[in-house]
DNA sequence: CTATTTTCGTGAAACGTTTCACAACTTGTA
DNA sequence: TACAAGTTGTGAAACGTTTCACGAAAATAG
């Protein structure tokens, strides 16, 4: 074992992986190569074979990779091999599109609790879960062992929001509100910016960039 | 400045620059430095320079960069200097939160069409668009001199409906479907994955993934 | 059984991106 | 004017990622 750290990329091509292998189990396929898994998906051969490399070889010379087995070799290196106990705060335009976002819970991402400061909203239903207000939130995260924070509330009170997540213990946390948070060494955070790829689109319209392909690498 | 091909991560990192200058705008700052800039969206000051430089020289020694030539000069690049008419396709979960995110409308893309397949939503109302039927699309999209599509439909039509899109002449599509789509290649096509930042998070709270700020050397 | 084909796994090479380091320039001070 | 402090712009070095190329292994055909 040489250099033992991974790449962002790498773990980003894994959830490509991940649903290519999805389909091709659909599909009845036993195995698959190195070159149709990167056809799928728009990657090359090699860095398929690097990337599976990286957690050992279990492909099989001269025939390809074992899908059933690759693909549940990967959902357990992505850890979706199990369920998440999720809690999302904001039930505003994009909250509540994610609660019904079936694609989350397709991959084990159980959104059991929804939070919102606004009166209104608290005590409405939405896909049979009731939301709460935001004093009951550390109770309430411990009593139903969330793992994992969405937080799809204004950029505004965004920082307030996440300062009050990482107290309760939260160590992972899904950012929608396009901001730059602050958050302590051991909580992982991630921003998911959507106008980002707009503004991508309108770069590559007013200055024809030549495309390479699809994939984000960041 | 010899090569003259600029990365993917260039242009997400000038959005996240347009953002840190809106502020700094807000908060009646004239000049910026490249460590501040730096500062705020964490990066190091020598990217910020190689990245803007790339660009042309506009900073000045011994001041730093001016807030606001700069934040209308990456506006420009980016092309968000302007109105950009935007059509949505799919008005389900995702696509009515998408109508309503007030970003995307800050940024200059003005969602100007609404269309679905769904005979019950057909002639609805979302924030003041009615939403039209698939049949006319080609009509609508020209007439209206829509130049983006916002593609919010499930997975499973997502690829004909690119088809279509495509068809009527449009050069720039968003998809919010988690599956690859196959485009021709002068059509600009981002994929929003919104389960892969989740994904990523679970891979990190399973494999205690140290952060990059922990691996940084002293 | 042997030859041919397929495909993996991987070190090395090529390529790309980030960081370093410093000359050059601007501002401010006296 | 002279000098100190601050900051850019940029080649060069360091670092990271992708692609190449080929040996090894398995499958397949004859």
């Amino acid at each position: 074992m040489r250099d033992r750290r991974i790449s962002e990329s790498t773990i980003h091509r894994l959830s490509h992986y991940y649903r290519a292998l999805t389909a091709l189990e659909r599909e009845h396929f036993d195995t698959v190569s190195s070159k149709e898994l990167a056809n799928r998906e728009e990657l090359t051969p090699a860095q398929v074979r690097k990337d599976l490399s990286f957690f050992g070889s279990f492909g099989t010379r001269g025939l390809g990779y074992p899908v059933k087995e690759l693909k549940e070799r990967i959902a357990r290196i992505l850890g979706i091999d199990r369920f998440w106990n999720v809690a999302l705060i904001g039930v505003g335009n994009i909250g509540s599109a994610l609660v019904s976002y079936k694609e989350f819970a397709r991959q084990g991402f159980n959104i059991k609790l929804l939070f919102d400061n606004d009166q209104r909203k608290i005590g409405s239903n939405h896909k049979g879960i009731t939301v709460l207000g935001m004093d009951d939130l550390e109770r309430q995260l411990n009593e139903n062992k969330i793992e994992l924070v969405i937080l799809a509330v204004p950029a505004s009170s965004a920082q307030v929001i996440v300062d009050h997540v990482v107290n309760c213990g939260i160590k992972a946390i899904l950012n929608f509100a396009p901001i730059k948070l602050a958050v302590p060494d051991d909580v992982f955070l991630r921003t998911e910016n959507m106008s980002m790829e707009l503004e991508y689109l309108s770069f590559s319209l007013v200055n024809n960039l030549p495309r390479k392909s699809d994939r984000k690498k960041t």
